[in-house]
DNA sequence: GTCTATAAAGCGATAGAC
DNA sequence: GTCTATCGCTTTATAGAC
């Protein structure tokens, strides 16, 4: 629709995972995304309005391509395989050091560490957790159709709630990507294998 | 040693958890401390070198209220019992509604989302992850002892970041501390049971 | 070591033309 | 819708007295 305002909400969310959000300078992001910066007042209210329709446009585009490589075959991956295999991928995909991929999760990260001081922020936080917590639980229930949907859902938040553990640790540079990739795995694994003994 | 200086970095971890890094104002930050904004640039470097410094005296603090809970019992808790229990405690300490608790934590969240785009507190960062993970890695040690050391470190690795997502998830508003400290407890109890299929 | 006062710069936000 | 120009407050940081 709007080419103006998207181009400010991506140049948002690159000048974001550059700088935080509290690095993220009006200007700065008026010339990342090559206009002024009395239009991005004009578009959006104030500073706050631009981070929460910010968050709102890197939650859309990271449940696109989840739902993407969920969906189709990724250009150049094999085959999806099973069940667990689709899950592990959804859920290693933010795990990767592509440049698309890196913005999104370290833009994600900040705009959820400002809600703790930003409420307007909470609500658009909230709604993709319970968005991204369903999607795994629906996911585990494929690899165990036996377990019991409350055990699907608490195993959901544990491997969501880690995965963002992890993420963090990544961006902040305390662990590895190969670790923190090796990290989820394993608890992927440990969960499935949990909820085979609830059976 | 210097009382001012300790009161300064007292005060800087309640402005943090309070108004987040972002917020923190040094003017507010001498009111609160009740000295001078000269005096926090005569103790302090600059801004960032306060943050440092306010990171470390944080992670020290953490660590001594967690020694201070493993050693001797806490006043008016129940007898320590056995080494799963004290794990627990351990974990749990960290997901409480207690003001100084809550300080710890969100200012440490605080500090480690900072970390991303400020490569200055990384150092220290990592340092107090590191003793963290060993510190937990131990504690599971006791639990099974038959078990590796590196699927006892492993297992500390995604506890360890399973509290921190569960904590940020919490101060956010997104989950209830009910919620966060029962997904911990199960989290330990299917990284045991994981770990002891490795006997 | 600690304070008051002030410089210097940064930055969000708006007015007004086109 | 979009831009240029600018206002005016906020905030970091320093100078200099005690």
């Amino acid at each position: 629709m709007n080419d103006r305002r998207t181009a400010i909400l991506e140049a948002a969310a690159t000048v974001i995972a550059r700088r935080g959000v509290r690095g993220l300078r009006v200007e700065e992001l008026a010339a990342e995304a090559g206009v002024s910066k009395a239009l991005i007042y004009y578009h959006f209210e104030d500073r706050t309005g631009l981070l929460r329709r910010t968050l709102a446009f890197v939650n859309n585009r990271a449940e696109r391509y989840t739902a993407e490589q969920a969906a189709t075959g990724q250009p150049g991956a094999e085959a999806p395989a099973g069940p667990l295999r689709r899950l592990e991928q959804a859920l290693l995909l933010e795990l990767q050091d592509l440049p698309h991929v890196r913005e999104n999760s370290t833009a994600w990260g900040e705009l959820r560490a400002s809600a703790v001081f930003d409420p307007e922020l909470r609500g658009e936080l909230a709604l993709a957790s319970v968005i991204w917590v369903r999607e795994v639980a629906d996911q585990l229930g494929e690899v165990r159709p036996a377990a019991p949907e409350s055990a699907l859902t608490a195993s959901a938040e544990r491997l969501t709630a880690l995965l963002e553990g992890l993420s963090a640790r990544w961006l902040s540079g305390v662990l590895s990507l190969t670790d923190a990739r090796t990290r989820m795995r394993e608890a992927i694994g440990v969960e499935v294998a949990h909820l085979a003994q609830l059976d």
